[in-house]
DNA sequence: TAGATTGTTAATCGATTAACAATC
DNA sequence: TAGATTGTTAATCGATTAACAATC
């Protein structure tokens, strides 16, 4: 039987699901409608049920959804079952803020070292792990040891390609990309990208765009729906 | 005359258009085909010259595209060729490392201030600028006299949608928000979500994905255009 | 049972791709 | 002019919304 691929778009909206419910099954709701939580989340309720429904039936006519059910099952549907090991390669402010930031952790995102060209790094410490120096060699024996599936690039843009070629050579299999470059790599690597400076371009685009249309039919509304 | 909505879908290409087209006037390309522009991006001619259509002919039948010239468009649009003045909010590991981040600066986004609830903040320095208190009335004249556009927020969810609501009874007009909550804003407020932990996980579903599938099907495929 | 709400099919809407006439 | 390539319309594809039968 041909299992349907299901669209980014439909991904891309679990994580928000899965926050909405987190909240709710700690406030002690433990049942919800799909018309419930959409005026909650400001969605459709239909699409709601559409998403869900691509991963099979988890609710229950006349009843709704178990939040703690739903919870749990799109939490494995996002591979949060199974533990993370990751790399920082880069030990930059960036880097060393995605390092301590302990939320990861609470997931299943650990990582378990940074590498880093910048000798006076060497042997420190970052978010309670080691960083070594970005010595090939080094990288390939600790990816397998430590059964490293996850690295997390926060490099220039210009030494971010070749790495990341060497990284996938060595057995990385996904790459959380926080160069401002496109990464050529093979259709089995999972690549995804953070690209702050267009996130804020996109900011300023909107910010324009929204100052021009009021200054030109002077109304203010009320309705803000469309910043979720 | 109605002006057409630009779509979301549209803008949020943009900022990839442009970081292509800087690259190829860097290095001394001063004219490109949509055929060629779309064999190097890996996008379809069609789309490169419908997203260039809704704003205006940038183009030359029978010639091309000037980089240059459409570097500049592009950059118009976004709103680059205005500079935008913009606070911290939160100066923890990832405050201080987008305010040490000098390319924002190169694109017209200058941080003038900090701002952080840790006394031990208090009137050191990050990225150039002063850290101050997270007081009401500070931050109100602080953002009317330095004409601050754009709030970075890094700071918990639990109090991100409380400040947010205060900076824009100041006169925030754009947030950028690390925060990982929604924030209802009015609808004339421009938000910009960076959900850092919703992108681990979108990078993780992918890997499981693909890690189930070429289980199953036991291939490899070389194509890469879908990472990028 | 009656009421509620899902799962799912059908209708609509929007975005992408293809095609080609206009024109440089 | 002939060739190339855009701007733009038309066709296709996919995603969202609406509707409702199934069923708890």
């Amino acid at each position: 039987m041909e299992e349907k691929e299901i669209s980014q778009a439909v991904i891309g909206r679990l994580p928000r699901y899965y926050r909405y419910l987190g909240e709710l099954k700690m406030s002690g709701v433990d049942r919800i409608s799909s018309r419930e939580l959409s005026k909650l989340m400001h969605v459709t309720a239909s699409q709601i049920r559409q998403d869900f429904n691509n991963f099979g039936g988890f609710g229950q006519q006349g009843y709704g959804y178990n939040v703690g059910f739903l919870y749990e099952e799109i939490g494995k549907i996002l591979g949060l079952d199974n533990d993370h090991n990751m790399i920082l390669i880069g030990a930059g402010h960036l880097g060393q803020a995605l390092i301590n930031y302990m939320n990861f952790r609470n997931r299943g995102f650990f990582f378990r070292g940074a590498f880093d060209v910048n000798p006076d790094l060497w042997g420190k410490e970052a978010g309670g792990v080691k960083i070594y120096p970005c010595d090939d060699e080094k990288m390939k024996k600790f990816i397998a040891d430590e059964k490293i599936d996850i690295a997390v690039l926060c490099i220039p843009k210009t030494q971010a390609p070749a790495i990341a070629g060497k990284l996938v050579s060595y057995g990385i299999r996904g790459i959380w990309n926080f160069a401002h470059v496109d990464l050529p790599v093979p259709d089995d690597v999972q690549v995804e990208n953070v690209h702050l400076s267009d996130s804020l371009m996109k900011l300023s685009y909107n910010l324009r765009r929204h100052t021009s249309e009021t200054a030109k039919n002077g109304k203010k509304s009320e309705d803000w729906d469309r910043n979720l």
